[in-house]
DNA sequence: TCAATAGTGTCTTTCAGACAATATGAC
DNA sequence: GTCATATTGTCTGAAAGACACTATTGA
């Protein structure tokens, strides 16, 4: 068979097409621990479980442009750091019919997460139990707000999953923890985040030594506030020029 | 808006769907430099252009299966390191309809891809040059046997871009570079490898340290044959317990 | 024996972890 | 001055780069 006659063989008009979504892990970082938004399923399928924010592709509608109106509607965000994942497509992962969906990480600092919680009632910030230790990978634990774990939709728990170790992955080579930071920020604040992605705690001088060697960071010459004992400097992210 | 009426809203049977596809990077090592076979399209969009091998995601058929359907129907491979990379769904990646494709990284050894080339006498195996040092990213180029670059089909050259990148990325924290390797390899054959996607040489004692101190390698105690010098001991792949 | 590459020893440098000393703002 | 944390200094150990040395095989 040639070339033209395989492409000639797979008319897409003869083809029956999937639906394709986005999904949402919406992360930040709650009370020193990683937490993700989900939304309760008020229908077949998996009625009453907790999901991820997701929507369906429009046919005009780019990938990223779906994301990022996900993130808007679901959660009442202009912009936050959004990241492909992973695309997950087993035949069966939704009853109803066949759904592809493109899954994205979104990073929340901790005023885009409350503005989110403030803009939906209906999104739950449910605490992230990583049982693992380093990049092992392996399941995760959602957590409702009384400490029991939750049952999530569909392939959410694998979704979820995935994001918590790429993030971990992904935290000490790139940029991605200042996403989860304010615009000004101390060093202390910095490795807190990096402690709880990690689920682990750091060398102080190592950690402000590796994190000052970058270059990403930019020491602002203000300090912080409304602290009873000596204020730590603010400093803001700077990209590499 | 409750959730319930936003599912509702959101009833798939309303919308259009996009076509899925999926595009295959089939990567070895020719030469000492990184190739990827490639298949010059017959029709149009894009006739006369090389592409990467992909082809329709069936209703019935997860992802994966995809990806490995079409590395057998178009290498006739039956089996090779395949690895999700990321999804490309610009609305006008394809002229004439919506195409979402799922992009794979496919690792080929020698014997596999020469396998493949005599599999199906269309694909062109095309050197890769990447232009740029370390993990920087950027566009890269794929040359003809001449040695003149092509100009892909689609958004092919940002997936073998992104393949590049992927590649170097995991080379060195991942097992992935045995994927490009025979059954028994020597240290030297593996350090080719590894020198072959960085682009860059590297330290022999330290890469042997390296290497051996993964505990992935087991030795054979048997050596490499049909040397005029000191044969090299062979080693196999294990994975770490 | 020679040629050519396999495989090893060791010095140096770099960098993270550990631990402790010093600095400083609020009170 | 005291408290509590910021910030810095320094020692130590692990691992990579550099370079040269020894080992081994075929011819």
């Amino acid at each position: 068979m040639t070339e033209t006659d395989l492409l000639k063989s797979y008319d897409p008009a003869d083809y029956e097409r999937p639906s394709v979504t986005v999904d949402l892990v919406l992360l930040g970082i709650r009370n020193g621990r990683p937490a993700a938004l989900l939304l309760k399923r008020g229908e077949h399928p998996f009625a009453d479980r907790w999901a991820l924010p997701g929507g369906f592709v429009g046919i005009a509608e780019s990938l990223d442009a779906a994301a990022e109106r996900v993130l808007h509607e679901k959660a009442g965000i202009a912009d936050a750091h959004l990241e492909q994942l992973y695309t997950f497509g087993a035949v069966d992962r939704d009853p109803r019919m066949r759904v592809i969906t493109v899954a994205w990480l979104a990073l929340l600092n901790e005023a885009a997460f409350a503005a989110a919680l403030a803009a939906n009632s209906a999104l739950l910030p449910a605490a992230i139990d990583v049982p693992w230790a380093g990049e092992t990978g392996g399941p995760i634990a959602a957590l409702a707000p009384d400490g029991s774990a939750l049952d999530l939709a569909f392939d959410h728990a694998d979704i979820l999953a995935l994001a918590m170790l790429r993030l971990r992955g992904k935290l000490d080579y790139s940029d991605v923890g200042f996403a989860l930071l304010p615009d000004l920020f101390t060093l202390r604040q910095l490795q807190d985040v990096h402690e709880a992605i990690l689920g682990a705690t750091l060398n102080k001088p190592a950690f402000r030594r590796r994190m000052l060697d970058k270059g990403w960071l930019a020491a602002t010459g203000t300090r912080e506030e409304g602290t009873s004992f000596r204020p730590a400097e603010l400093y803001r992210f700077q990209r590499l020029l």
